[in-house]
Parts: C-alpha cells; sequence; structure tokens
RNA sequence: GGCAGCGUAGCUCAGGGGUUAGAGCAACCGGCUCAUAAUCGGUAGGUCAGUGGUUCGAAUCCACUCGCUGCUACCA
C-alpha cells in the first residue's frame, strides 16, 4: 500500500487548456488529457483528494485567427468547439472535476488579482514597444496577422512569426514587403506602451529551483534548464486587442487586453477557484494550492514546456504563497504513420472519430501502451485494433471471461472456497499484492506505460497460472481443487480489476458488478482484496468486443 | 543557424559502462480445449544508425558523420 493513501494527500492535477479553434485529436488525448486522467484516478482510488481542472483557452490567437477567417465572432468559435470538447470528456471518461473556460468573470477576477498582486510585489512594469499597425483597420497587429516575404528563403507568404516554409523564427520587421492579413495594407511601425513582466529577475532562482528537482523527465529538466541559462527576457503581458481579458488597471487608457500567454497560466488558479465556489466551500481551493503538502502535476505536451517549467512558476514565485509545480511529466508526441498530428495541418483524425468505431477503453488501451513519454511514439489504426484484439481481448477480457464462465457453470455462480493452497496458489495471490503496490509506485512516479505493462504481465501470469492448474479438468476429477484455482484466479483479477482501473475504467466497473461488488468500483481503494466464498457472481459478458478487419476475415476464412 | 531529443529484433517500444541485449505483437514448433479461433510453453530473429575515441570492458560515456523530430520565447 502507498503511503499516500494513508496520508490522504492533495493532488492538483492540472491539465493543457486546448484552443476553442478545432477538434481534438489522438495525439493531444496521449500527450495530456488521458495521462492526467490516469494519474487522477489512481490517486482517488488510493484515497487522496484529488483536483482535476482545466479549461477551453478562448483568447488564444489561433482562436481570432481562425474567428477571422470564418468571419464570425470569436466567441461564435468557442461556443463550437467546447461543447465538443465537453463530449469528449464525457465518452472517453476523461474525469475532470471542472472543464471550464477563460471566459468566466471568476477567470478575469483571479487575473486581476495576479496582476495587481505582480504589480504591488515589483514584477510588474510599464515599457514601450513598436509594433505594426493596420491604418485601415485601425488596429495594432499581432506578429500572426502580419504576412511577407521570408528574408531568408523568400517565401511570399511568411508569417511575422515564423516562415511556415523554411520554418525559421522571424520578426515582423524583418518580413520583406510586410502587410496586414487583415486588409492586405502595408502596415506601418507605431509606438505603443505594454505593462511586461520582469522574467528577468527571477533567473537565478529558477534555476536554482529547477537544478533541485529529482525525479523529473530527463527531456523536461535539460530543456527547461538550457533555457534559463540562456537568459530570460521581460515579456509584454498587455497587447492591443479587443478580445481577451481587460487590464485591471486604466493607465494605459482603453484598448489593451492581458495577453494571452500570462491569462491561460492563470486559469489552473482560476479554474481551481471556480471549483471551490461551485462546491459551495469557497476557500477549499487554498488545500491545493497554499499547503506545501499538496502536490500540484501539470499534464502537457512537451511544445508547452516552457510555460509550465520557466513562466508559470516564475509567476508562482512573484506573487507568493502559491505553490511551485512538484512535477511537469510532460510528453513527447504521438505521430501518426510518422506525421506529427497537428490541429492546423490536419493530420490526426478527431479523437471523437476514433469513439464512434471503438469503446473507449480500447482506445484509452492503445495510447495508454505507447505513451510518448520519453519520446515520441508512432500510431496507426492497425496498431489500436492489434492492441485491442490480440492483448486487450486476448490477454485480459479473456482471463476475466474465461474464469468467470467457469465458475458460473462448474459453481453456479458462487465464489468457492479456497481450500488448501499449494505454492503455486500462494505465490498468485502473493503476487497480485506485490503487482497491485508496483503500479501503484508507478502511477506516483509518472510512469504510466510502465504501470500498465506490468499489470498485464501479471495478467499473462494469471492466464499461465490457469493452463499449470487446469481447473476445467480437476473439475470433474477433483472439484475441491477445481475450486481452489477458481477461487485464486478470482483473487488475481479482483487485484487486476483495481490496477487496470485508471487505465480502463469503463470496463473494470463492469468487472466489479461481475465480481458481484457492490457499489463504485472507484471506492474500492488501492488494495488487493480476497473474494469472499460464497459471494454470487454476476452475470458475466465479454468485456471488449473484437473489432473485424478484412484481414482477419480472410484469415478466418483461408 | 542555435538548442534538445531520438535512431535497439519484421512492427511498436523498454533498457542504458560489466556475465549469453529485453518485452509485447507478428513468425515457427509443441501443449491445452475452460475461454471472444481466445490461451500456455518453447524456438528463431538484432555487428543496439555509421566512424573514431575513452576504458580491463560501450548499445550504454566522448567526438564527428548521416537520418528523423521538436523547440527557438508576441500560439500557448
Amino acid at each position: 500500500m502507498s503511503n499516500a493513501s494513508q496520508s490522504g494527500r492533495h493532488i492538483l492535477v492540472a491539465v493543457a487548456w486546448p484552443y476553442a479553434n478545432g477538434p481534438l485529436h489522438l495525439g493531444h488525448i496521449a500527450g495530456a488529457y488521458l495521462p492526467a486522467d490516469i494519474f487522477a484516478r489512481y490517486h482517488r482510488m488510493a484515497g487522496n483528494r484529488v483536483l482535476m481542472v482545466s479549461g477551453s483557452d478562448q483568447h488564444g490567437t489561433p482562436v481570432t485567427v481562425r474567428a477571422e477567417h470564418e468571419g464570425v465572432p470569436p466567441q461564435e468559435i468557442v461556443d463550437r468547439f467546447h461543447p465538443q470538447f465537453l463530449q469528449l470528456w464525457h465518452e472517453l471518461g476523461i474525469s475532470f472535476d471542472l472543464f471550464t473556460t477563460t471566459g468566466t468573470p471568476n477567470h478575469a477576477e483571479v487575473v486581476r488579482d495576479v496582476f495587481l498582486r505582480l504589480l504591488e510585489h515589483g514584477y510588474i512594469y510599464k515599457g514601450k514597444t513598436h509594433q505594426f499597425f493596420d491604418a485601415q483597420a485601425g488596429r495594432f497587429l499581432p506578429d500572426r496577422y502580419v504576412e511577407g516575404t521570408c528574408p531568408h528563403c523568400g517565401y511570399e507568404r511568411a508569417r511575422g512569426d515564423q516562415c511556415d516554409h523554411c520554418g525559421r523564427t522571424l520578426d515582423p520587421d524583418q518580413l520583406i514587403r510586410p502587410r496586414s492579413r487583415l486588409t492586405g495594407a502595408a502596415p506601418e511601425m507605431r509606438e505603443t506602451e505594454h505593462f511586461f513582466f520582469k522574467l528577468s529577475a527571477f533567473q537565478q532562482p529558477l534555476l536554482d529551483w529547477l537544478r533541485g528537482r529529482t525525479g523529473w523527465r530527463k527531456h523536461v529538466l535539460n530543456f527547461s534548464i538550457g533555457f534559463v541559462e540562456e537568459g530570460l527576457h521581460d515579456r509584454a503581458i498587455t497587447r492591443d486587442i479587443e478580445w481577451g481579458v481587460p487590464v485591471p488597471v486604466e493607465d494605459l487608457g482603453a484598448g489593451k487586453r492581458m495577453y494571452v500567454w500570462i491569462e491561460a497560466l492563470i486559469g489552473y488558479l482560476s479554474a481551481s477557484k471556480e471549483w471551490a465556489q461551485e462546491a459551495g466551500e469557497p476557500d477549499a481551493w487554498r488545500a491545493w494550492w497554499e499547503d506545501p503538502a499538496a502536490g500540484t502535476y501539470y499534464f502537457i505536451g512537451k511544445d508547452n514546456i516552457p510555460f509550465h517549467t520557466i513562466i508559470w512558476p516564475a509567476i508562482l514565485m512573484g506573487h507568493g504563497g502559491l505553490n511551485l509545480p512538484a512535477d511537469v511529466p510532460a510528453n513527447q508526441y504521438v505521430t501518426f504513420k510518422g506525421e506529427k498530428a497537428s490541429k492546423s495541418q490536419g493530420v490526426g483524425e478527431p479523437a471523437l472519430g476514433y469513439l464512434e468505431r471503438f469503446q473507449p477503453d480500447a482506445v484509452r488501451y492503445a495510447l495508454a501502451a505507447n505513451l510518448p513519454e520519453n519520446s515520441d511514439t508512432d500510431m496507426t489504426e492497425a496498431e489500436i485494433i492489434r492492441r485491442n484484439n490480440d492483448e486487450l481481448v486476448a490477454t485480459w477480457g479473456n482471463l476475466v471471461n474465461r474464469v468467470l464462465a467457469m465458475t458460473h457453470r462448474t459453481f453456479a455462480g458462487r465464489v468457492p472456497p479456497a481450500g488448501a493452497l499449494d505454492h503455486r496458489d500462494e505465490a498468485i495471490i502473493a503476487g497480485a499484492r506485490t503487482m497491485l503496490h508496483q503500479v501503484g509506485e508507478l502511477i506516483e512516479a509518472v510512469h504510466l506505460k510502465a504501470a500498465l505493462a506490468a499489470a498485464m504481465a501479471f495478467a499473462q501470469e494469471a492466464n499461465g497460472y490457469l493452463s499449470d492448474t487446469e481447473p476445467w479438468k480437476a473439475a470433474k476429477s477433483d472439484p475441491a481443487r477445481a475450486g481452489t484455482s477458481l477461487y485464486v484466479a478470482l483473487c488475481a483479477i479482483t487485484a487486476l480489476d483495481v490496477a487496470l482501473y485508471p487505465f480502463l475504467p469503463f470496463s473494470s466497473q463492469k468487472v466489479h458488478e461481475y465480481l458481484g461488488l457492490s457499489g463504485g468500483i472507484e471506492d474500492a481503494g488501492w488494495e488487493a482484496r480476497l473474494p469472499q466464498p460464497g459471494a454470487t457472481l454476476g452475470t458475466a459478458e465479454p468485456l471488449f468486443r473484437k473489432i473485424e478487419t478484412p484481414e482477419g476475415e480472410a484469415r478466418l476464412s483461408a
């Protein structure tokens, strides 16, 4: 048993905020949402107080870009995709305590509080900067809204932040013949005044903090330390735009909004507060944010690392009194047939599409077994089918099915008495405990792929045990012995069902009911309990559907 | 261009200075027939991208080369 289950720690599971500008694909799921959910479900089951929050980033530039492209207000884009996210969480079993948006009054208020606090502490100052201005449209242009010819490769449609042709990073003023994406007019440089966050002040504190981290993924830590060592510079935190959270002070006049990069990060805190208000305990969020014994974990993709290991910690340091990340287990990318899944490039089907064809646990299993924890991993639909048919159905589903079917036939659906245990029986019962303990430790360390593999390896052991003791034969010659084997196998299944629950919540709940246990499996606790002889088992049906493919059918008829 | 990571069996991935390099799946052989043609055991399969170093010893460390990916901070 983990120590955590006794202490009842507060665990904040903070998950990346998706832009509400398009559907999510399996890359997003594998990168952040699924690992976060596995982690959260484990901790809930282990008796910890979990708060899992995120929401739609509705002020991100991709949202406004899409809105302008379609000629509709940004809110319309948000209203289209935010409900899709909620539907996806529901269907895939991503168990948020709150999935909100950055458009709530609460969020604006928390952003204001953080801003004022940083201002008060001297980490925010006013400064002048130059930016392109579209005189026809009457507004300043974010970098992405300026197009022109790339000075490096001559590509004519390079954006102000980057050239899509040669991939280089650009500043808008480097573009040859710049033009506004809004009107096509040649923009002019104008001076504008903004608030800046004094990120540079945190150079040394961040370095000290990062160097003291242990247990973090190597690529996360190396990258972050390298990033800070190169030198941090202050960033503007306001911009000239109408879509966004208003700046809390009016020093700069009207027409300024908070820059999304800082505003969206504050969402973790504002969502926690919103959850607390809805729960009727407005101060409840403090247990996760202010108590140093709490653990805060940020689940993100690798493209988001500096924001969560550098900028957000700097904001937290500047604010004071709030917990720094306990870990940022950023994942690499899932590629599809070698290509990066990407909303903007249309690679990777929307995740909801997969759920029309596959059971949610099948999708969860295939992704969890192949999480890009250390390096990019590749995924294909054939791989999902293979994982489902050859591993999930064959190893775990079949174990449950064969044991329950035999028990129903031989012992009228009641848990048989244990009888005298030999070394093989005892090895399985002890192995179940060891496995559960090991899986728990691996999940706590966010080695989710290894945790799943450990559980599946034990399922194979249990299948091997059945081959070894052959209860279907013993049922005829030595029913007591057959009963013992089935009892032991039920012990293994009971433990496996707990171990697999974070990964396979839907089917694990079913198995819980097949085992004749009442209530939700999550309340069962992270422990290997023994089945009660005489207890009545539920009627079992196969847990997972085998997915038929043309190739599979060809093999059958051959 | 700079930085980071990766390149390990047919496939997807672990491992990571020290006895014969691992897993799952696929292949092949055998067993079993309770189970969704499911399962169990076994066999075979890799000069760990290449070259050169360090070392008693390198897949593991270093350098270089080739290939892939990501980041490069006003997308977050």
